[in-house]
DNA sequence: TCATAATGTGTAAAAAGTACATATTTTGTA
DNA sequence: TACAAAATATGTACTTTTTACACATTATGA
């Protein structure tokens, strides 16, 4: 009895307390870096400020802060983006972390990259501080960014390419009503590669996901085309369960 | 002259010296999580030890731990993985993180979790402390997970489900040569569905990633079918590119 | 030897994807 | 007012992929 009782104590004595078990840990400093894509004159962009570090002077750099005490990661990005654009109806979604001791000259700082799409048009830039402004995502190449935020914008496009073709993201992009030329031109320039007209259209109208407002465009010097929305709800429900293995 | 210098000067003094910004920040414990996958007995598994802290006495848990001065989350990740289990050929792909206030009893940790998928056979644990051991996915509904394990679980079954479709990452799960019964047994495991057969081994075949051995099953108690290998060097070579645009 | 239980191979119909041709509608200009 | 230009809108034939099956083959074990 005395001998089991023993037991008993000896095994409880191994199970560790957390609050001291977490004091004990390493802190770092956790930042949160907004890529947001947007869609305008037929191109891809993305929004960048002026660093305000002196070591990235002039450099370019993504919205990015320092996360609170108790803040949640998604939190902190809402946060960010309101606090940098007045922005705070845009849905971010995590998309890595990245974690390199050097990539902050000021000591060390594990990032999260979080990612969108939106309307440029329906989000109009309210606060304008550092020279914020969209820059085409071709137009980077030659550009200087500041920490590793070209390693993860780059990184971001290709995660970007992928889920359009899987998931309606880029319908996140446009206006609510769009023609379907607009639309394969963002599958084009998101995927840079050239699509038949004819079969686009098809394939689109298969998916039966596009509603016909009514509507007609408007300003064009041609025929112009049928304005559609896309059905969000539509595809909530219905959307592909996948079983094609498909390498 | 002096003006331009003055207004130059006043430019400067708003550019923030990054070391003591980094210093303001505020600092948060780090933790990884390693969710790792087996096939055993036509099962999906997953690998799991007694949690050690007095909270969560007798619940099971991820392998984890805090995250060192200096040490980038993948590291880290592997190294868990070789304290807890001995295994140090692993690859360990970042998952997602998770930051809840509440998640942890001790204080704020915030955790990323890590993926991989092996061979069981070919990974014999040689450390197997707090009961370290193979778990089937199943029979983790039935029990109680420390901390948010279980969520964290759950949401990286659904990756492994939609990757494994994508990504011929169900290889990993299998030993080098395998019977095409068994590679469809373990499809059928992981999405929980029922494939035909014939189809599937047409499919299968003329992906041509498949290289033919020449060896067949032994110990079964029927007909032995051949062994294959996977190809993985002419799958990294001819990958899909893809262009189907498919929701 | 033969029933059983797998493996291995094939085939026909349906669906999806690809490569084009042609008609239609608006703009703007002679 | 007629007509060329430039886009939209629709269609069709061909190819490839997917799906739903049937049938033959080979080892096991009673």
């Amino acid at each position: 009895m005395t001998a089991d009782n023993q037991i008993m104590t000896d095994k409880s004595q191994h199970l560790k307390d957390s609050v001291s078990l977490v004091n004990s840990y390493h802190k770092a400093a956790i930042s949160v870096d907004c890529v947001i894509f947007g869609f305008e004159d037929e191109k891809l962009k993305i929004l960048l400020i002026r660093s305000d570090l002196e070591q990235f002077k002039g450099k370019w750099s993504l919205l990015g802060d320092a996360i609170k005490e108790n803040e949640e990661l998604d939190n902190a990005a809402n946060r960010v983006l309101l606090e940098r654009t007045g922005m705070n109806d845009v849905y971010l979604e995590q998309f890595e972390a990245f974690s390199n001791p050097n990539r902050h000259p000021g000591g060390r700082v594990i990032t999260l990259a979080y990612c969108s799409l939106l309307n440029i048009q329906h989000h109009e830039l309210e606060i304008t501080d550092n020279e914020l402004h969209w820059h085409s995502v071709k137009s980077l190449k030659d550009k200087d960014l500041a920490f590793d935020h070209k390693m993860i914008i780059e990184k971001c496009f290709k995660w970007l390419q992928k889920r359009i073709q899987e998931h309606p993201l880029g319908f996140n992009l446009l206006p609510e009503r769009f023609s379907l030329r607009t639309l394969q031109s963002l599958y084009e320039a998101i995927l840079n590669i050239e699509l038949d007209r004819r079969n686009f259209r098809k394939k689109f109208f298969s998916m039966d996901y596009l509603t016909d407002t009514g509507e007609y465009e408007t300003d064009v010097k041609h025929r112009p085309g049928k304005l559609y929305a896309f059905n969000f709800e539509k595809y909530e429900k219905n959307k592909r369960k996948w079983t094609g293995i498909d390498f």
